[in-house]
DNA sequence: AACGTTTTCGCAAACGTTTGCTGTTGATAA
DNA sequence: TTATCAACAGCAAACGTTTGCGAAAACGTT
């Protein structure tokens, strides 16, 4: 069945397709009965605009489109449920599309969401993404962008982040202060940008710290199971006494490593970590977190782009939005003393 | 900066719409040479098609739509990744959106996709959804549908499952065989179908083994920390010796209920769910699951619904898609005796 | 009765494409 | 020379809207 446009409206109520259009947006030009005429014509018809047409003419979709590697567990979902809960709130849809972590599919991405006519980009970069070239055409056509969570140095683009360096410390610290003197630091993947300044912040505390002559090493892993493996293959070498996990992926892999290993968390190993704080719950035993709150991010992210939509044609520098964090301590790591 | 459109290209190569058109998509109408230095032209003014008119034109977007509850952690994101692995692979973009088991949501993301010209829907419904009438539209209008999960009894439209029932019933059978006599049943929201029938096949297992004696109850809980609050309270007034959880999110609160009151599993309580698979491999013990396979669901409704944007026009009977299963024997569980 | 205002509505262009049809070339065959 | 035909390119309509402008009708004012 064909759908019904404005003009079948028009045939039948025989006026003109503008008369239509100005009586369903309840323009005054047009009369109260001719109006409440075709208004209830066009429910009748069950009459829908069609939005691309709407879209061409208007260059405007009210769409803001969404690009993430993929929907893991564990920080997506919470971030994408702050986003769409604003962004709805504001009268835009959201569309979202995965990269997959594939810089091509990344690249598509970014093409289709410009092609279609997107009014905002929201976007979390691949783990393979090192330059934004395929972001200039959207900046060239005033689209706003803003990046979350994994950020570029030296970008221009607008970015909603936490300070990695300091919560990594922030961690560090705590586990130092409760005794800990053998830190094992496991991190996600290399070249990331989160990864390197939370090994940074890890690196700094340690050093500026030499007095505590704490010892310490690091790995990376890309995912759950290389992080537990990573955690059976140095345990036993390295014996630490504290664990610092960079995100929940590897939490996830190193509580369960320990538990395997017969290791007793938190007094012969504390482990703390970087998470979005589901994850921690569920876990045994319940681990201390540094809160990297996903949901505040995704709702952040959502208000400062829709207020570069409402501030369009103004320009303005790119700024870098900090969001606070939260340290939450639980069984896995022992308490301070008081 | 403007976009450039075809028009641009006409005006700068000193030729009509028409033949810009045509040469971009090499008919054979235009000139070898005439199609050499447009196409040059083209990308050298970085030309992209704009979809939104190309969509207008041809009635056609190569849009997907797919609708989601929320994107929780379990069971979406290996869905989501299967599907969109399909769906990319055949040229169509995929476009989520989020309901947050909201009906009103829904039918506003169905109106959304309607609107702007989807080529077929896939679905998850969300809780709330108990009749599919927003979907008749994209029905008259010859859209291909698919529903994925959870279905809703005598609809008519296309759907790809498991067999709740049956799985269910695997599970208990092997809970029996290793000698469960006090079974706990745990399931999520009530409303749903696929709560019903998985609860179905619970009681059927334990009716028609009557001779088993078996001893069950069963419950209901929402989200993980109801389930585990149910445990919590249930355990030691029922006393069972095996749990059957209905889902990741029950085993997510299962399991962490059962340490924290010093269940030894499996030996005082077998438990046993159904998951997509990841859950199970990072709680401790690690959980024994029928394996309800999300990835593979997603490939299939993509495929499927692939398909019947194929034989668009060509009048067929809705199908039920049935998906095969897999039980997976961990260290939640007793051994069978072999 | 003549004129000015307001109310009410339609014409047509525009958004960026695609494509059926027409028209113009130049070449080939009769 | 003329008819035929292929090759090439443009015109214009169409997809479904929105909206500036102009015009007709209705009304009020002198």
């Amino acid at each position: 069945m064909k759908r019904t446009t404005i003009k079948d409206i028009a045939t039948m109520a025989n006026v003109s397709i503008s008369t239509v259009s100005r009586a369903l947006k309840d323009h005054p030009d047009i009369s109260e009965t001719l109006r409440g005429k075709i208004q209830s014509l066009a429910t009748e018809l069950k009459y829908h605009p069609n939005m691309t047409a709407v879209q061409l003419r208007l260059q405007k979709s009210n769409i803001i489109g969404l690009i993430i590697p993929e929907a893991n567990m564990y920080f997506f979902p919470s971030m994408m449920k702050g986003i769409s809960e604003v962004i709805q709130k504001s009268g835009y849809n959201l569309m979202v599309l995965q990269s997959n972590d594939d810089l091509q599919q990344e690249i598509k991405n970014v093409r289709f969401c410009y092609d279609n006519g997107i009014d905002a980009l929201l976007m979390i970069l691949s783990n393979q993404t090192d330059k934004l070239d395929h972001l200039q055409e959207l900046k060239q056509a005033d689209i706003p962008v803003v990046l979350l969570d994994k950020v570029l140095d030296n970008n221009d683009f607008d970015e909603i982040v936490i300070n990695d360096s300091k919560v990594t410390q922030t961690c560090i610290e705590y586990l130092a202060k409760t005794g800990c003197r053998r830190i094992l630091g496991l991190f996600g993947n290399k070249k990331l940008t989160m990864t390197s300044k939370r090994l940074e912040g890890f690196n700094e505390f340690i050093q500026s710290n030499s007095k505590l002559n704490i010892k310490s090493e690091c790995h990376f892993a890309s995912n759950t199971f290389e992080a537990w493996a990573c955690v059976e293959k140095v345990y036993h070498t390295f014996k630490p006494d504290g664990i610092f996990a960079m995100s929940d992926e590897i939490i996830a892999g190193v509580i369960p490593a320990l538990t395997k290993l017969n290791v007793d968390i938190p007094n012969e190993c504390s482990v703390i970590g970087i998470s979005d704080g589901y994850l921690p719950k569920i876990l045994h035993p319940e681990v201390s977190y540094l809160h990297h709150d996903g949901f505040n991010l995704g709702k952040m992210a959502a208000h400062h782009i829709i207020q570069k939509l409402k501030d369009k044609g103004t320009e303005s520098p790119h700024v870098t939005l900090m969001l606070s964090t939260q340290l939450v301590i639980n069984e896995s790591t022992k308490k301070l003393d008081v």
